[in-house]
DNA sequence: AGACGTACCTGACCGC
DNA sequence: TGCGGTCAGGTACGTC
């Protein structure tokens, strides 16, 4: 699910863990997309929550001891919080357990995501963090900021939102709904657009991202007891995963970008004749 | 420097 | 029921 919604709904229902004192730090899988650093148990017992804090994709857990975990979630990551702490299921790679009879868990089938650790300062400095691009939900992002980083692209739109370096927070779901929702092309290249597409662009970003943000939020509510997933998704997509339907007497088609599906509605997702 | 294919890993689903 | 093939929401890396 991760993409920059299911990320901020997943935080969001972290903020209960706040002022809770950390008890154990369990480890049940170090090898993940990258192995778990020993400076997870840095992590010391008694030490609190701090802040909890989203940076494009990435979670961060910052403690007041000045260490913060980060938390990828890959493909198929995903942070439940359970009241009891002695079942563990499969895919459980890590628990933090904290008091007040809370655990944090981090479950993830293909091991896609990663979790990492250090002092807060150092993992400011992270590459993977000081790479990317502006956030999609940022108030800076307008279109000066994008003709500087896609005025003399040749690549595709679709591949441009993909790029973290360039925009952060967007998946291969929300690449397709927002252009469906701007009624751009997949295919236009970035030099090609222009400031008005861009405009549109960014405003349906913006609200397809919160669209989804608040489908999402409704889960929140259970969080602690159920396993966080964002149910009725599917079922609110326009064109992803939806080869075949008719929008307004159109087709939605599937097309492969760079190994990446692609879901548009052609009739209305019209290449514009390039001047 | 930038663009592209590939690799990482497991599960779900489809056709036979 | 089982097998093989294909696909999946992300990102880094080697290669050109």
């Amino acid at each position: 699910m991760p993409e920059l919604p299911e990320v901020e709904t997943t935080l969001r229902g972290l903020n209960i863990l706040i002022g809770l004192k950390v008890i154990k730090v369990h480890v049940i899988t170090k090898k993940l997309r990258y192995t778990i650093p020993n400076t997870i148990f840095k992590i010391e017992k008694n030490s609190k929550v701090a802040k909890v804090e989203r940076i494009a994709k990435y979670i961060l857990i910052h403690f007041d001891s000045g260490y913060s975990i980060v938390i990828h979630l890959g493909m198929s990551g995903r942070l439940k919080i359970i009241n009891k702490s002695n079942k563990t299921y499969k895919h459980d790679h890590f628990l933090l357990k904290l008091n007040k009879s809370k655990t944090l868990v981090f479950n993830d089938a293909r091991k896609f995501g990663f979790i990492d650790v250090d002092k807060s300062l150092i993992i400011y400095k992270r590459r993977y963090i000081t790479s990317l691009g502006i956030d999609a939900l940022s108030l800076k992002l307008n279109s000066k900021y994008l003709i500087k980083k896609i005025g003399k692209s040749e690549v595709p739109i679709k591949q441009i939102l993909l790029n973290q370096k360039i925009l952060s927070g967007i998946g291969n779901i929300y690449a397709s709904e927002i252009l469906f929702d701007a009624k751009i092309s997949p295919f236009v290249k970035g030099r090609l657009l222009k400031t008005k597409q861009m405009n549109s662009l960014i405003k349906s970003i913006r609200k397809i991202l919160k669209k989804a943000i608040k489908l999402g939020g409704s889960s929140i509510r259970d969080y602690s007891s159920s396993d966080g997933t964002l149910g009725n998704f599917q079922s609110k997509f326009f064109v992803y995963n939806q080869e075949g339907k008719t929008i307004s007497k159109y087709k939605v088609k599937k097309v492969v970008q760079y190994g990446r599906s692609t879901y548009y509605c052609p009739g209305l997702q019209k290449e514009q004749n390039s001047n």
